[in-house]
DNA sequence: ATTCATTTTCAAAAGTTTATAATATAGTAT
DNA sequence: ATACTATATTATAAACTTTTGAAAATGAAT
């Protein structure tokens, strides 16, 4: 099970997150202040939510501290565009970054990418029926044999693949897919995407095993 | 490993270069003033970032005095246009400068090719998959065996190959490569060289592992 | 200087991927 | 059963990449 440690002064804010990630099945810590991370920095943490504005001292100076520490991924929870500017003109390392207010289910989603590239937490290989992902390498397996998917395919297959038996609505799908900032896509592309993966991922396509519609909210994988 | 120093007296950009160079694996030293710049000069630096306006000296007589006591690439920092005019102007002898606001990534990229440029520093292959390249003796292998490059087809691979992980887009490519105030090349030339790239370096050219395409935005190389 | 081979550049054609609109089908509620 | 809504399908347009081939430039060898 993986640690996840959140620093952030806002208590509405960390106790939800808290919540949250139990749920999802994480370990939680909690800080919020410098002082309380110094004391929490040395458990054993896979990950830190890392708010920018703390009351004892600036974001950045939290993020040196701990990544001289351990070199473990670090999200920033940005208040303020300016403060995105800031982490993205700088471009400090940080491994993500989330403006709030920020839905938890995107939160999640980053939170697993970002463990995903730290590597050593986890099998790099999905397996769902007789279809294989290679997260390393971006490639898809079906029976053993390459299946040529499209990067935009691909990424919503990693979507559903990377949150089994969690419904994903079409918008969760989408705001993942297509930047938020973006330009807004047409609902109904995503229906072709899922029309095209598959074609190419499904045994019988008119009865789809893989990924499945959940009418009215979005679609799944089951494991 | 090698070592930078920065003189800069405005925290916020010094503290986030000082972390973000770290990052990339260099050595770093601060000097916030011509003062401190005095102190540290003598350690074993290989490369110098000075902002130009310093509160307690002008940026050239810092210039000056670093170049007389050592012979090792300088980079401007420069605030605004004028002083790029000025640098320009005088021909000073800076090996490069910058413009902030910078991208901390294409300012990376200037230090390598300063620290190339100065020679006796800098591990001098990279290895990618089964290529290597071996940057002091412009080499490439390929399991081994020698791969024929020209020397265009060389530079656009060193480019990729000295950022991982990071999408190029064609301009920074082209700009790169076609010294920027050279008459404009034609976008596509840059497809044509990946593609020859590709049939050099690519086990497979029609799925490429080595040079990724990024749809709408450009290239990378992941390590 | 001329020839020949190689490298570089460009433009057009072919091929992919992505986005949208229009239409058809299937599921749900009344 | 009917109307309504959500999803699926099909077709197409637009954007982008790759491929091809040929012209221009460069450079080395005779």
């Amino acid at each position: 099970m993986e640690t996840i440690l959140i620093v952030e002064d806002d208590k509405t804010i960390s106790m939800g997150l808290d919540y949250f990630l139990r749920q999802e099945g994480y370990n939680v810590l909690l800080a919020d202040s410098f002082g309380e991370t110094k004391k929490l920095i040395n458990k054993n943490i896979d990950l830190v939510l890392l708010d920018l504005g703390l009351p004892d001292a600036s974001g950045f100076d939290v993020f040196k501290y701990i990544k001289e520490i351990k070199d473990i991924p670090i999200i920033f929870l940005t208040a303020v565009d300016t403060e995105v500017n800031i982490v993205l003109g700088l471009d400090m390392g940080a491994d993500d970054y989330i403006t709030k207010p920020f839905k938890a289910r995107e939160l999640l989603s980053r939170i697993k990418k970002a463990l995903r590239k730290d590597g050593k937490n986890n099998n790099n290989i999905i397996k769902i029926d007789n279809i294989e992902i290679d997260i390393k390498q971006a490639k898809v397996l079906k029976n053993g044999k390459d299946v040529m998917l499209t990067s935009l395919e691909y990424k919503i297959l990693l979507i559903l693949a990377t949150n089994p038996n969690v419904v994903l609505t079409r918008e969760q799908i989408l705001s993942d897919i297509w930047d938020v900032n973006e330009c807004f896509v047409n609902d109904n592309t995503l229906t072709v995407y899922i029309k095209r993966l598959r074609e190419k991922i499904e045994d019988d396509k008119d009865s789809p095993k893989i990924i499945q519609t959940v009418r009215g909210i979005g679609y799944k994988i089951e494991i």
